[in-house]
This record gives C-alpha cells, structure tokens and sequence, in this order.
RNA sequence: GGAGGCGUCGCCUAGUCCGGUCUAUGGCGCCCGCCUGCUAAGCGGGUUUGGGGCUACAACCCCAUCGAGGGUUCAAAUCCCUCCGCCUCCGCCA
C-alpha cells in the first residue's frame, strides 16, 4: 500500500509510475476522489457524534421528566450518528480498496517497459564453451540421475509432475548449499532463521499475494484458512507486524530458510522437465528492516551478498536491472542474478533481489520510532539460494566428460572434502 | 480433539458482577524541570496509537482506540455474539 500522503500531495508522481509501469492512471483518480469523499464521511460523522456525547452527558445527569425529554431529542440524534458512522465506514473501504489497488512508486532509475525491456547490468564470468572442450554437456537431468543426485520418477510417482526426490549427492548438496549460505549470511551479521512455511491469511494477505490474480499461484489448504508459502519473504514480512520497531535496531537482517511452494498455473508447458520450475523448493532468504532513506543502498548490498554467493559457486551469471511493468506490485526496483545453463544456451533466473520501501509495512503495520517519531520502515528482500536452480546450475556447469561433476571449491568444505562428485550408474 | 481460566494506553495493575462522574486508577520504567558539593533520595509536570480539522507535518480542537470485529442501548472497558491469542488440566503425538 502506497503512502497515501503522496497520493494527496503529488499524484503526478503516481502517474508517472503508472506510465512506466504500462498500467492505468484511473486507479489514481479513483483513489483521489475516494479519499475526498472519506474525508468528508470522517468530518460529518465526528461531527454528529461529538453533539451525541455531549446530550450524553446531559442525560447522565439528568432525572425524572427532564430525562424523558432529553432521551426523546437524543434519540434521533442517535439514528444519524449510526448512518453517518456507517457511510463513514462505507467510504472508508472504498478508499482503502482504492489505495491498494496502486502499485509502489517505481525508482526513477527503473527502465520503463515490459518483460523484455530489462536491462543487463553486467555479465561476470564466461560461459563455459564445450565444444571447444571436445564434448557435449549433459542436462542436469541426466547428471542427476547417473550421479544418482535427482530422482524424477518416483518424485511424479509419489507427489505428481514438478516433484522430485533429491538422494545421495543430490541431498548432500543440498545440505551443503543450505550450510554455505547460512554461514555467508552469518558472517554478514544476518540473524538466521528458521521460518514457518503454512502461514495463516492475514500474513498472505499482507505481503499482497493474494491480489494477483486472486492468489493463483498461492496453495490452500482445504478447509482452513492457512496457506503455503511461495517463499519465506512472507512469513518474515509478517514477522513484525503490528509492531513499532526501535530505530536503533535497524537495520535488521534475516537469513530465513523454508520450503516454498508455488502451483505454477499458467505456466504449462514450460519447463516441464527437470528441476527448474517446481511446486515444492527449499530456500534461503534474505529479509530486510531499514529505513526508506539507507534502502536504495541495503539494495546494492543484498546484490553484492547473492553476487558473492555465486561467485563462491563459480558460476558465469550476469545481473539484470527489472523493467516497471515486469515488478511486482510491492517492489520499486528489482535485480535479477540470472545463471548461464549450458544444455540451455541462455541465462536464468537463480537469485532475485527487489525493494519494496515501506509498501509491505505500511499495509502489516510495522513502524519504526526514531526519537519521539514515530515513522515507515522499508523492507528490501533477495534470495541467497533457491535449492533447484542453483543445482542445476552447479551440476551443468561444473560436468566433465566422464559424467562426473566437480564442485567449487568454497563448496568442499561442507561437503567433507570432497572435490568431484562420480557417476554411480550409466 | 475435550474442559476451564484469562487478554486494560512500554511493564505490572484498579475498574468489568450492579452500563453514565472512566476525559481509564495506582506503581515501575522513561523524559523534562526544581532542589541538593556530585550521585541517590525528594518535589512538580509529562509519557498509547491512528485519523480528521486548522496549520509551520508546532500549538490547539475533535473522533476513534481497554485483544479484533459485530450487536443491544440515548449511552459499552463494563451486557450479548463471533473470531484471534495466551495459560492450566485431560487426550494424542515427534
């Protein structure tokens, strides 16, 4: 939910987000006029009511006939103040349906457009180039299934298509990976932590999940109003709500591990095979509390730790700057770490790291006192490693002829010593 | 899953049975000032949050806020309903 202040004082700002956006202005001048029309619902009822306690007051104190008389003339007053309160009421949803149908103010360094108008910010390390090594590379479908790492079919056999089983290697590294990454982020002065992944409405609605596309994409569980997380941003965004944080504190850093899920509707037929695109991954998360001013460069931070974490990975990636009509609703700016997958000849999405600045809070009520102010607080997330896809990653780039895999070495260490992971089948 | 108890403005607490003088009591903590060689003590004052009006986003005035949301009533912290949370006991279980 945007900062209704701004809406007040400088709609154009709004608009021009909107323009970026590709999206429709209607939703400022419906907000506006909504406000308006609240605004005057809040000064008739107050008003109103103000005389009612007043005669109150009178009552209380008189007796007898004098009392009857009163009770008489109050009670019409009485009527009004229940219609006004309820007009008031009326007008005040309106308003807040209005507001929170208004996506974040994009950063002004945000390149405008859609999906394809993102823009490369760099490309660091080089794609591995295996025909010049002399051998084709397989996909990590294949390596996962001779080092005996990813177990396709009986993950469809037991829980459907998008599930998979990860054995041997392949839950060692994930362990692994899971280690390297909460350490990382305990170095950094993270706190970590451990979040629940069925949260109930109130923390889906809060973080917005349930306005796109009236939560498609979110799980349910059948008869209670508790849902699966898509990822731990939404436990840990909920972490504080309804809660007025000390500035001192700030800023605070989560790395928060959970299972995610995602139905994955409407993406049929794409990445139907392997590891890629799942309904169930684990996932380290990195959440953060700060104020609106030192955000924009916690940002560049957050970048810097999922760079870090690739790099120790040695992967060949390149960072992407999100265009305004591919962010989601909460976020002014988002950068994608996107990691070169050989079998595919392109680059995906592995790690994602977007600004939210105080739309998440203001919406979960968290605030922060600075002093005697009490103030916004933004929080900022970025994924440090999303399970499958940094498996795939690991495992395409790092095979050698032989089927064998050989691991980075930041990554030996949590992996006994270990430096090259062997087929056990053909 | 069953039974019972509880939820008051940072923390503790009075008030809830019997609705109006609750503009919510008192203590602790914290802030400001006074006093005192310094400190402590003492004395005086302040201390929920959100919204609206007016404006310098000051002061001031108003409205809401006693876990949340409804209801009854001229009037609700107080009565009724639903939900949420916490505690105790039983059952079950890792």
């Amino acid at each position: 939910m945007i900062d209704p202040r701004i809406l007040r004082d400088e709609p154009d700002r709004i608009r021009a987000s909107q323009g970026k956006r590709g999206a429709s202005v209607d939703v400022v001048d419906r907000a506006l006029a909504a406000d308006t029309a609240r605004r005057a619902a809040i000064a008739s009822f107050e008003e109103k009511r103000s005389a009612q306690k007043a005669f109150g007051k009178q009552v209380a104190q008189a007796a007898g006939e004098e009392k009857q008389a009163l009770l008489a003339q109050v009670k019409e007053l009485s009527g009004q103040v229940k219609e006004l309160e309820a007009a008031q009421g009326v007008a005040e949803e309106e308003w807040l349906s209005a507001l929170k149908a208004i996506p974040n103010v994009v950063a002004e360094e945000t390149p405008p457009g859609g999906e394809d108008d993102f823009v490369v910010v760099e490309e660091v390390g080089t794609p591995r180039d295996f025909a010049a090594e002399g051998f084709e590379p397989r996909d990590h479908i294949e390596l996962g299934r001779i080092l005996g790492a990813i177990d396709l079919e009986r993950g469809a056999k037991v829980s459907g298509s998008r599930f998979y089983f990860l054995t041997g290697v392949g839950a060692q590294l994930e362990l692994a990976l899971v280690n390297m990454a909460m350490d990382q982020a305990r170095n950094a002065g993270f706190t970590q932590v451990i979040a629940p992944s069925l949260v109930r409405r109130s923390a889906m609605e809060g973080t917005g999940y349930l306005d796109q596309g009236g939560g498609d994409d979110v799980y349910r569980l059948e008869g209670e109003e508790m849902y699966l997380v898509g990822t731990s941003e939404v436990a840990m965004a909920a972490y504080h709500s309804e809660e007025i944080l000390d500035g001192g504190s700030l800023p605070l850093r989560y790395a928060a591990f959970s299972p995610c899920f995602r139905k994955e509707a409407g993406s049929h037929g794409k990445d139907t095979k392997g590891i890629i695109r799942v309904h169930w991954f684990d996932k380290v998360e990195m959440f953060i509390y700060t104020t609106l001013e030192d955000a924009p460069a916690e940002h560049q931070r957050l970048l810097a730790w999922e760079k870090e974490f690739l790099e120790k990975l040695e992967l060949a990636y390149r960072v992407v700057d999100i265009a305004a009509g591919d962010l989601g609703s909460s976020a002014i700016r988002k950068f994608d770490c996107e990691a070169w997958i050989p079998t595919q000849g392109k680059y995906r999405e592995l790690t994602s790291t977007s600004n939210c600045t105080d739309f998440q809070t203001r919406r979960l009520d968290t605030r922060v006192r600075t002093g005697d102010r009490i103030g916004p607080v933004a929080t900022l997330n970025g994924t440090l490693t999303a399970i499958t896809r940094t498996i795939v990653a690991i495992l395409e780039t790092h095979q050698q002829a032989d089927g064998s895999v050989r691991l980075p070495k930041a990554l030996q260490p949590y992996f006994g010593g270990v430096e090259v992971l062997e087929p056990v089948k053909q």
